[in-house]
DNA sequence: TATGTGGTTCCATTATGTGAAACTTAGTTT
DNA sequence: AAACTAAGTTTCACATAATGGAACCACATA
């Protein structure tokens, strides 16, 4: 479950994983509990990233929460790291053509990551949830994503899937998601046939850069009382044509040359 | 400019603002250029931090971006963390209300940081604002929080302000700002004159716990084409109501005492 | 006043990070 | 093709900085 950890950044920093898991302000206790480390050591850890700024410290309620200084380093991640910036006009454009939702997911860790989401219906919903993990084995992007990685990675993702039976659909095995897998890559698509959550089906297609390597993967998701497993195989020229655009954009992307 | 540096940890963090500063993919050697650090230094956080995930490495073109690890853990951040949750409702409410712009913001290391953002009238373009950050004592936001802050922490945030004229009106020095901050305490709300964007005006207002400490803030936000420094006179009560709703609301989210 | 629990500090030990310098590519010039 | 250059990577002896057991403090509750 913990990384491997490389020195002492990497102790200090899974010490934010900790914190983050909780999902809610944490006393130091409750984290040396769940910790491998000894009590000074912790303790720190937890002094150092406070004043950093990477944790905040309620001194009324003596507990810790995520600092604000991610917030920040967000947003820049957002801004330039990634898919998102690039892909936004085209999302967009999608979204308002299908009246769908759409997702916009990288992979870290075996894990997806939705960079970002617009629903097709509700006005406000929408920032709240990038940033959001779902596992990679029983998503349409995820699938997608895995599908086109090269075999390393892949492997290596792989071997990070936990297999919770989410609904009946869902995967359980390697054997039978590798069986997909060679399916959708063939197929250029790739289906959540409600395998994470009862009622929510998508169609994805996994965003391709010019040199071949697979950076994300995009998707038009939908509740099985609006559509279908048939009906949103409507959605796929489109949803390819976006994804192509998309990777493009990115293989272009690469930053002015200043020298 | 770089924080006392307390620890390797410290250090290794630093680098990550380094890179969010060029607000690009970067290069070793250009990073190097900026950094105090010697060279196998650096290279070793970079390292680090490229394989924590909190940076990411294109092996195509050599550069490192900012790492998806610092979006998912800003996600967990902004749910856990603060205002922007717990605000939500009563910022979206007001937003409805008034149909203006709506801003909530912290302060960090004399800066502010905007939490949550709403348009009124834009659908896509909330979300990629939220981790924003600004100046404190040229923003409406900014001042509200300063005027209301502990003295202690009131002065280290203001040695931390930088007296950049970004119009006319910006406030050039502490002695001046300071005489507004106290009629700002005294008068509940805090305006932006056009001091930071030329043609952008806002009122804003403090967020307080019922235990007395400052937060936050929340301000309206228009333009001059819109509303005028005296028509936005009007929004004081609808502000003045939900700034005191989210601080008792805050106040009660203490996490559910488990044991 | 005792007893317990959560939080903070000490300090000798040693593991870890340090950085000058050497090396390895890959790209450019003579 | 050889000679140069610049960017990135590895090495290694050294010293700093992290470590963690244990003692200590503050504040509850009995």
């Amino acid at each position: 479950m913990n990384k491997p950890t490389d020195g002492t950044v990497g102790k200090a920093l899974s010490v934010l994983d900790e914190v983050a898991k909780f999902g809610r302000p944490v006393r130091f206790s409750e984290l040396l509990a769940g910790s491998t480390h000894p009590k000074a050591s912790l303790y720190r850890f937890v002094q150092t990233l406070t004043n950093q700024g990477m944790l905040s410290h309620d001194p009324e309620t003596g507990t810790y929460t995520l600092g604000i200084r991610l917030v920040k380093l967000a947003h820049a991640a957002w801004k330039q790291a990634s898919l998102a910036t690039v892909a936004r006009p085209f999302v967009e454009a999608l979204s308002l053509k299908v009246n769908e939702n759409i997702h916009l997911a990288q992979m870290d860790a075996g894990q997806i990551i939705f960079v970002d989401k617009l629903k097709a219906s509700d006005r406000f919903e929408t920032m709240a949830q990038t940033g959001m993990v779902a596992p990679a084995f029983c998503t349409g992007v995820g699938k997608a994503i895995l599908a086109n990685m090269t075999p390393e990675r892949r492997d290596r993702a792989l071997q990070q899937q936990a297999y919770l039976a989410y609904t009946p659909n869902t995967h359980s095995s390697t054997e039978s998601l590798l069986a997909e897998l060679d399916q959708i890559r063939e197929d250029g698509v790739a289906f959540d046939r409600e395998e994470h959550e009862t009622g929510i089906i998508s169609i994805a297609a996994p965003i391709v850069t010019q040199g071949g390597r697979t950076i994300g993967a995009i998707s038009i998701a939908s509740s099985t009382s609006r559509q279908s497993l048939t009906s949103i195989q409507a959605f796929r020229p489109d949803l390819l044509a976006t994804a192509h655009r998309i990777g493009e954009e990115a293989t272009n992307w690469q930053f002015p040359t200043v020298t």
